[in-house]
DNA sequence: CGTCACCTACCGACCGTATGGTGGTCGGAT
DNA sequence: ATCCGACCACCATACGGTCGGTAGGTGACG
């Protein structure tokens, strides 16, 4: 478990132990398990990896949490948490529902970009929560896909919205193409959040608009 | 590792042992390898499991195998292999850029939703490939999503594609819409692979085509 | 002003178990 | 007589988790 195995030189302690108050050091550790989670996924992550990163032993870590398995819960609920917010208060705000959807995509993709290390642990780890946890999280609604089927279903309710397009397939499709960046976006690559942003969002809508939605917000901008 | 221990009845043997041809048992070995690392990840599954699935002993196993990589691996190729060929010759296919890109979504959906547990695997667990196994596979090309790309770029060159659409970024939109089924599709849910595989196309085309290019579709359509 | 109790943040040794992997063996079909 | 397909016993290692310490700080009390 430990290869350095000292002679239990009792009166030494060890160098890289800094001492650091609690709240501090709960921050370290869940930045630090994101981290992790997201190099070797959670199965491959172990708990030796998260305590060296911190200069601490593995036990130790027993003083902050009660299992690993609490780790990824709070690391994926605070990571739920924030982007939902993001997300549900762009759905809210004025605008026909077109317009909302649009601002709402972008709202999500440029969070996404910006936190991508959190989001991948968040999507790829989820499934890794026992079901009570994972729709603890959730809300047992998939809340944030629900977001996104609502405003196509309030669009299609005032006729922005194609014939033919179901809600439900749509926001999941939408949901896919957005997700989906936390796999090839990256920081330092030709695209800025804001310009993926802006081009998921408008391949979105005219996804899913009529024509003659499409052209009537055309005429807005142009004017 | 095993907790029936028998107290090592020499002369016994294990019932469940089934004698079976070779190819036979491999080709039960991957489907139950692929039905393990979709229920419990690459990391989380044990050999354990699998041989129990199959009868056999964990040992047992190695007379099919090197590693549990190589299973990984071998199961992860079969899928991408199978998927590529379905996806390339769709879009290799007659008909206009927007013709084949709509068909090759089609073709791509319905193979997925039909393949639900291999796909998910191959999406899900090709990270814990090692990189060199992993670009093995994918071609350091990453051949799939260059297919989305070069349609949307080819439809662009024939002026069938909005001005602002950067092909790249349309391509990685449509890869991500249609590899999100995975996620969200049951065969026992409200819609069949055909749907989906019409709807999502649908959307992907009008969401990159022009207003001209999709009346003229229309046309024909309607001819 | 000292000292004594008590808390915090962490150490270090250890446990039980499961895992990937090895190697020798052996019955039965050809 | 051979070889295939599988058994069985057995490593070494690594893991999640537990537990009894213990140095350094804080504050109350004499």
């Amino acid at each position: 478990m430990a290869q350095d195995r000292r002679p239990a030189g009792r009166s030494e302690r060890r160098t890289a132990g800094e001492r650091k108050p609690r709240e501090e050091r709960w921050a370290q550790l869940l930045e630090v398990a994101t981290q992790v989670f997201y190099e070797k996924g959670y199965d491959g992550a172990s708990l030796q990896d998260i305590a060296d990163r911190l200069g601490m032993l593995k036990g130790s870590l027993y003083y902050y949490i009660q299992s690993k398995e609490d780790l990824l819960f709070e690391v994926i609920s605070e990571v739920h948490r924030e982007g939902f917010a993001v997300v549900s208060s762009a759905a809210a705000g004025p605008g026909d529902p077109l317009d909302r959807l649009e601002r709402t995509i972008r709202a999500h993709v440029e969070h996404a970009c910006r936190n991508l290390v959190p989001t991948a642990v968040f999507l790829h780890e989820l499934a890794s929560l026992p079901t009570p946890r994972r729709e603890a999280i959730l809300g047992s609604g998939h809340a944030y896909q629900g977001v996104f089927r609502d405003l196509v279903a309030e669009a299609r309710r005032e006729g922005l919205v194609r014939d033919g397009v179901d809600p439900r397939v749509a926001g999941l499709s939408i949901l896919g193409s957005t997700n989906w960046v936390y796999r090839w976006f990256r920081p330092d690559g030709p695209s800025t959040p804001e310009e993926i942003g802006v081009q998921l969002a408008a391949m979105a809508v005219h996804g899913v608009a009529t024509t003659e939605a499409l052209a009537a917000r055309e005429a807005v901008v142009g004017a």
